[in-house]
This record gives structure tokens, C-alpha cells and sequence, in this order.
DNA sequence: CGTCCGATGAACT
DNA sequence: GTTCATCGGACGT
């Protein structure tokens, strides 16, 4: 289970598709994404990991995104492709964070990948971040689970729906109840006024792997 | 070209 | 609770 990259059918999982990521309601696929399971292979390595947090960024209302007001730079420039890139860019010089990017072309939504739980490939994992036992500082954060999965900002551009794409995000049938996800206020935008307020950061309850962020409504 | 600083994490006191 | 590593991007000059 979970050693095979293909997607026979009978296999228990499928690759989330275009659709999934080119529905207009970014907050929405946040939630959605939730239980999804993130894959990457490089030189060879297949890691599987749970998304277990992510937080909607809107634009271009939303102050917190980096397209915030149509901001369009060469490093924004991917935000507006159609649903389904790979947005990473480097946050304090250090850490690679990991969006996708969602809604159709033109329109600048993406989805911050805050927490993963481990499912295939530990040891890889463990290796690239230094540490000798799996446990929630492995992949609870951002910056952290971009490392244990071998993601950099390089990766921007990438194609999750494309069967060939080294990161790719598939759906093995796990399912959430309501009650199992938790919803609060974002992680790190205080600077974005009121829409720091919005209740766009997702999580499952009680899963050790979500992040542990300070100074945080939850709702 | 110079300056400011961030969607963090880890190691401190 | 506090400090700080570390650097590309955004923007003003």
C-alpha cells in the first residue's frame, strides 16, 4: 500500500483533478483540502503525507495575500495561473512555504499548506530535516514540512493535476466529519487589519500534526 | 542600487 | 517570553 505512483483502478486513490482547484471559492478548497494526501518524488523518494492545515489567501481583497490589490510581480506572477500550480516562495530567507493555487486563470487564490501528517517514506523524511524519530516537529508547520518533503520555491510552476508532476495531491478516500475540523484566524498576518479576522486557517481536531501557532482565535 | 522586512522555526533566558 | 538566523522580493531613489 501507498509504495505504487500510479493510479490503477481498484488502487484506492485518484489524483485530485483541474475541477478540484479551479472552483472560485478559495476558502471552500482550503476546507477540502483537509485529509488530502500530498505526494512528492524526487531522485526516486515517493513521500506520502495527510494535509492536516491550510489557510485561504483571497485575492485580491485580501490584505494577507501576496496579491493583495492585483499585486503582480515576477514572484506573484504564478497566481495567476489557472487552479492547480505550485506557488513556493522563501519566507525570513529560510523557509520554503508551499501553496497551491486555486480559483480560474486570472484569478490570484492559493492555499497555504500549514501541516502534514506522515504516511509513506518516514525515513526520507527524518533525513532531510536532520531528526532521528517521527514526531509533530517533523512536518507540524509550513517552513518544516516543505523541508521534509524536499519542496523549494524551485518547484514553483509545477502542475498538481499532471500525472507526471514530481508533487502532486491525491484523494485515498479518507473522509472528515464537520465536527472534525477545526476553523480559526490565520497564522502570522496581524499586519493585514480586519482581514486578519476572517476565519480562513483549517485544521483536524486533535491531530498532533497541525501546527502550534500562537495567539490564535479559535472558533 | 539601498533599504526594509516577512504567510517561520529554533534556541535561547 | 525573547532573540535571531538569513535572503529574495518589492519598492523607492
Amino acid at each position: 500500500m501507498y509504495a505504487s505512483n500510479e493510479y490503477t483502478p481498484g488502487s484506492g486513490r485518484e489524483l485530485l483533478s483541474e475541477s478540484f482547484f479551479q472552483v472560485d471559492d478559495v476558502v471552500q478548497i482550503a476546507r477540502d483540502l483537509l485529509g488530502k494526501v500530498l505526494l512528492t518524488q524526487f531522485d526516486g523518494q515517493l513521500c506520502r503525507a495527510r494535509i492536516v492545515e491550510t489557510e485561504a489567501y483571497r485575492a485580491p481583497d485580501d490584505q494577507a495575500s501576496h496579491a493583495r490589490n492585483h499585486t503582480r510581480t515576477p514572484r506573484t506572477e504564478i497566481m495567476y495561473a489557472r487552479g492547480g500550480h505550485v506557488y513556493v516562495y522563501l519566507c525570513y530567507g529560510i523557509h520554503h512555504l508551499f501553496n497551491v493555487v486555486t480559483g480560474p486563470e486570472d484569478t490570484a487564490h492559493a492555499v497555504l499548506i500549514r501541516g502534514i501528517e506522515p504516511l509513506a517514506n518516514t525515513a526520507v523524511m527524518l533525513n532531510r530535516r536532520g531528526m532521528e524519530k517521527v514526531g509533530p516537529q517533523l512536518t507540524a508547520g509550513p517552513g518544516v514540512l516543505s523541508k521534509a518533503m524536499g519542496i523549494r520555491t524551485i518547484h514553483t510552476g509545477l502542475f498538481l493535476p499532471n500525472p507526471a508532476s514530481p508533487i502532486k495531491i491525491e484523494s485515498d478516500g479518507y473522509l472528515l466529519n464537520p465536527d472534525q475540523i477545526g476553523v480559526s484566524t490565520r497564522v502570522g498576518i496581524a499586519y493585514a487589519g480586519e482581514w486578519a479576522l476572517q476565519p480562513w486557517r483549517f485544521f483536524i481536531r486533535a491531530n498532533p500534526f497541525v501546527s502550534k501557532a500562537k495567539g490564535i482565535n479559535a472558533l
